[in-house]
DNA sequence: GTGAAAGCGCTAACAG
DNA sequence: CTGTTAGCGCTTTCAC
């Protein structure tokens, strides 16, 4: 194939007409300095503050001159410098999403993607902008926890699929706005947050399978120190009862690969069952990849039930049973409670818990 | 199932002791304003410059004084006010990963992941942030590039899964340090960017297809508005020479929903084939099912190739052949360029192109 | 409606 | 080594 090729072109001319001049080799790393407001106050002839004026909103500014304003701007190529505008506002106009998800499997769970666009669409009509900002392990923590409460951004929207202590207590010193998507155990009583009751949505879907005449369910969980991981595991436990059996119990970490190791797991150590709740569908994939390797069938000889409802249930083979985890409820309900903590409306935390619901599929 | 719940709690402490006294309720919006680099500096009994200097490295600072002043800073919970820094330095120390990818299969594919992860590897060392961004339509596209172009970050890593004139124009034009991830289509010669011969690529994969036997090889493209879906057809149609037939080749949009669809879309119109090289893998996942479904057996009656060695490759059952696509390596590459482009070193924009391996697995 | 002027909080010369 | 002093570019009273 290919060898690695690498050249350098000198320096080609862009291909649109630039304005701005070469910049000074002295201090190559500062940009060529954009026009300031000052500039367009001049070529406009007007003064800086009907500028500023002109620039947000135009009100109090006659339309004549704010035409002219608008001319200079396009002549000079003008875009504020969001520095000196947050610095004079003492706001940012951005909102972080705050994703602590570990290394390996980050962005593996295409749930992130929903939470991002919902996110985006919802923070537009408010004039805000989405950073999607990631600590994959304990120093990126720590860098992360000083870039928000340097003042970057305005508020914060915070996935937890892992306890963070020092995080959620930098948070709370800050006191920058936030929003926790789950259950921040631990920090109920600290934070806003919007949550799905886990214990109950596990304790359906695992009754489902128990209805339908399943004898003994095994299940992969999530991760232990996670809120989800916690509650889903509850359910489960809460719905089998008497019938609970360590035997039938694997760990997983939500990513597809833990799910099938879990499997794996639990049939090696010879764990006898027709029925398994994984505490995720991505998960659940990973785990019906090992159920078929092993030679069983689902949901003939295993039933495989997952949750989440995300866009990978539909996508296994056979389609999973899952309980519907209202991701975009959650994502709007979590903007809203986020922008009224921003603009100081309403008072202290709040706190809401969205309904979940049984989706099933071929895999039970 | 649960019933929505929403609830307020009044306003609960905090619960870690925090020293900032309640915001004005007029001017709720604000926050308890944080203490300056003034406030510092008295309490350390030294001066502002000083206090700065502490916070830039403590060069040219006397232990003592450092410490008092540290002190100073601990006591007050002070962090230095971003917006105040960047329009004081004229740099933020912020870099954008600008994912410009649509609205349905945002983060489907898990190679954004691996993007985001060595980005902010390689971004730490340099002292700088990455944000991620996204552009989901054309109007968050007009939003993202106001928000590069206002002097948000100091630089951008741009990964274009489709064209998008306006944005490259605009990014051209602002003179923004801007590394493109693939070729960008027509701006070539206006930007620095790092990419893989993704014809080469396709006609050995294909090339390997045709030399283990296999009589007729169909394709599932991805979108032929994007360099890469147009080199890797381009790769398929010079192995298969004069054996190329249209009916042979369907297109998708690199999500796995479209990869079933344009198997399923081969089989409906009745071409035969016993090989199938699908433009990613993780088209490749969603053809294979379709194949399955239709009783097609992989690799049996079919040989199925995919395109970037992504972690779904190997999930895939059977595991997938295709082509190392090195994304580590571009990442890693892709930011060392933007470094020299923030900093001013070097003359020009830059170009690599990496080389790609064949992955041979079951599947084929 | 518009201009003038006072900061926003920090960095970076520049003296000493 | 440290204090002093200009700004960085914009918003926002406050007069007019």
């Amino acid at each position: 194939m290919s060898v690695p090729e690498v050249r350098s072109d000198g320096d080609v001319a862009p291909e649109l007409g630039s304005v701005a001049p070469v910049a000074d080799p002295s201090r190559a790393a500062r940009r060529p300095s954009r026009p300031t407001i000052e500039d367009v106050a001049r070529l406009a002839g007007v003064s800086r503050g009907t500028v500023s004026r002109a620039l947000n909103g135009g009100r109090n500014v006659r339309p004549a001159v704010l035409e002219s304003v608008n001319d200079a701007i396009a002549a000079l190529g003008y875009t504020v410098n969001q520095a000196a505008r947050n610095l004079a506002r003492g706001r940012t106009g951005s909102v972080a999403f705050v994703i602590s998800e570990r290394q390996e499997h980050l962005f593996e769970d295409p749930n992130w993607g929903v939470f991002v666009k919902v996110f985006s669409r919802e923070l537009r009509p408010l004039g805000r902008h989405l950073l999607v900002t990631t600590a994959q392990d304990r120093s990126e923590e720590q860098l992360l926890g000083d870039y928000l409460t340097a003042g970057h951004v305005d508020g914060v929207l915070l996935a937890l699929p892992y306890d963070d202590e020092p995080l959620l207590a930098r948070l709370v010193a800050s006191q920058l706005p936030t929003v926790v998507l789950g259950r921040p155990l631990g920090w109920e009583a600290a934070f806003s947050w919007v949550m799905i009751d886990e214990e109950e949505a596990a304790f359906e879907i695992v009754a489902h399978l128990v209805r339908s005449g399943r004898r003994r369910t095994a299940t992969v969980t999530g991760p232990l120190d996670t809120s989800s991981g916690q509650g889903r595991l509850a359910g489960y436990r809460r719905a089998l009862g008497m019938g609970y059996d360590p035997v039938l119990v694997a760990h997983g970490d939500w990513s597809m690969q833990s799910g099938r190791l879990g499997a794996e797991q639990l049939l090696e150590r010879g764990a006898e069952f027709d029925a398994l709740f994984v505490g995720s569908d991505h998960m659940a994939i990973g785990a019906m990849q090992a159920l078929r390797e092993a030679g069983r069938r689902v949901p003939a000889d295993v039933a495989v039930a997952g949750f989440d409802d995300s866009v990978a249930a539909l996508m296994a083979d056979p389609p999973l049973t899952t309980v519907r985890n209202p991701f975009e409820e959650t994502a709007v309900e979590a903007v809203r409670i986020l922008d009224d903590l921003m603009a100081g409306r309403g008072s202290g935390r709040r706190h809401v818990v969205l309904p979940t619901e049984l989706v099933v599929r071929a895999s039970t």
